[in-house]
DNA sequence: ATTAAATATATGTATATACATATAAAATAG
DNA sequence: CTATTTTATATGTATATACATATATTTAAT
C-alpha cells in the first residue's frame, strides 16, 4: 500500500515532499515494529543498541560519552540508559580509576546471553528489509544524501525560528 | 558523511542492515530537526500535523477518530493532541449533535494564521530534501516496499515473541 | 598552588509515546 | 423495550525524549 493510501492524503506539495513524509511514516512503523520485538525482553531498541556498542569492544570498558557518540538516537541520554541496564545486570558500571569523572562501562554475562538470544530471532526477522542488494544500496545513499543536506541546515543549535 | 561514519561502525551485516539502520537514523534525525523547527512556535510536528488535517477540510468538522486514522504516527494520541491545541485556542471542539460520542474538531482562525505562518517558513526549507525528482521517487518506492512486507511481519497484534 | 575553564556524567522537568483500561453513547439482539 | 455488544473518545501509567542545569573532576591559566 503506498502513502496516499496509508494516510489517505492523495495530494501533495512535490515528490520531495511526499518521499520525506512516507520516510517519517515508514520510520515510525520500523520503530514501533521495533519497540514490539524488544518488548517481551524489557529492552528498549536503544538499549539493543548500547548492549551490541558494548559486546563490539570485546570486553574493554567504554565510557558513557564513546556509547552516546555511536549511538543511532542522536540526543539520546546515554547515562539513563545505562541506568536501565544496570538495574537488570547486563552491564557493569565502575568509576574509571584513571579519570574519576568517566564510567567504564563493560557488558556482563547476562548481557552477552540475551544479545545472543536476540540476535538469533532477529536472524530469522531480519529480512524484514525485503530489498536486493542495490536496491539497499539506493536506500543507503539517498539516506546519506539527505541527512548531508539536513546536517548543514540543522546543526545543534540552529532554532529554526525565534518567535515568542 | 556515509551512515558508517556518523556511528563510527565499520561493519554491517548485510546491506539490508545498513540500509535499515540508516533509516531509523536519518528519520531520528529529520524528527529531531522537525522538532526544533516547530518549537519556537509551541507546536510538535505532530501538532502541526493534525492542523494540517483540519484545514485540509475546509471548514467541515472532523472526528478524532479520522484524525488518529491520516495522522503520519500511527499510535498517536489523537484525544490528547486536540488537548493541548484546544488548550492554544487553535483548534475547536465541540460534542457531535448527531452522536453525541463523537467529537467535532475544527481549526479556529488563530489556527489557521499560524499554519499560514509555518507554510511561509516551511516552504523556504522544504527543499531540505534535495534530491531529484527520479531520486525522491525511488525513495518512496523503496519506502512503500519496506512498510509492505514490514505490515505483515509485524501485524499490529503481533508481539514478536513471549519471553517472561 | 589557587582560581578559572573545560570535560564527563547525572539529574530535573516538561512533554510525548505505547498501551491498557474506563466511560459514555449508539447499535443490535432477544 | 431492556440487555448486550460495539464504537468513539478519554484517562491512567510507565517509560522515553529533549533540553537545561547541576555536580564532580581534571586541565589550563596566572
Amino acid at each position: 500500500m503506498g502513502l496516499e493510501e496509508e494516510i489517505k492524503q492523495k495530494e501533495f506539495k512535490n515528490k520531495q515532499q511526499r518521499a520525506f513524509l512516507n520516510l517519517i511514516f515508514t520510520a515510525g512503523h520500523l520503530s514501533l515494529a521495533q519497540t514490539r520485538f524488544f518488548k517481551p525482553y524489557h529492552l528498549s531498541a536503544q538499549q539493543y543498541n548500547v548492549l551490541r556498542i558494548l559486546r563490539g569492544q570485546n570486553g574493554n570498558p567504554v565510557t558513557i560519552g564513546l556509547i552516546q557518540e555511536r549511538m543511532l538516537d542522536i540526543q539520546s541520554n546515554a547515562s539513563r540508559l545505562i541506568d536501565k541496564l544496570e538495574e537488570k545486570k547486563l552491564v557493569l558500571r565502575i568509576v574509571c580509576p584513571k579519570d574519576k569523572r568517566q564510567m567504564d562501562i563493560t557488558i556482563t554475562q547476562d548481557g552477552l546471553e540475551i544479545l545472543k538470544e536476540l540476535d538469533d530471532k532477529l536472524d530469522s526477522n531480519e529480512n524484514r528489509i525485503i530489498l536486493t542488494d542495490q536496491e539497499a544500496d539506493t536506500l543507503n545513499d539517498l539516506l546519506n544524501k539527505i541527512r548531508e543536506k539536513n546536517n548543514r541546515q540543522y546543526a545543534p543549535d540552529a532554532s529554526g525560528g525565534n518567535k515568542k
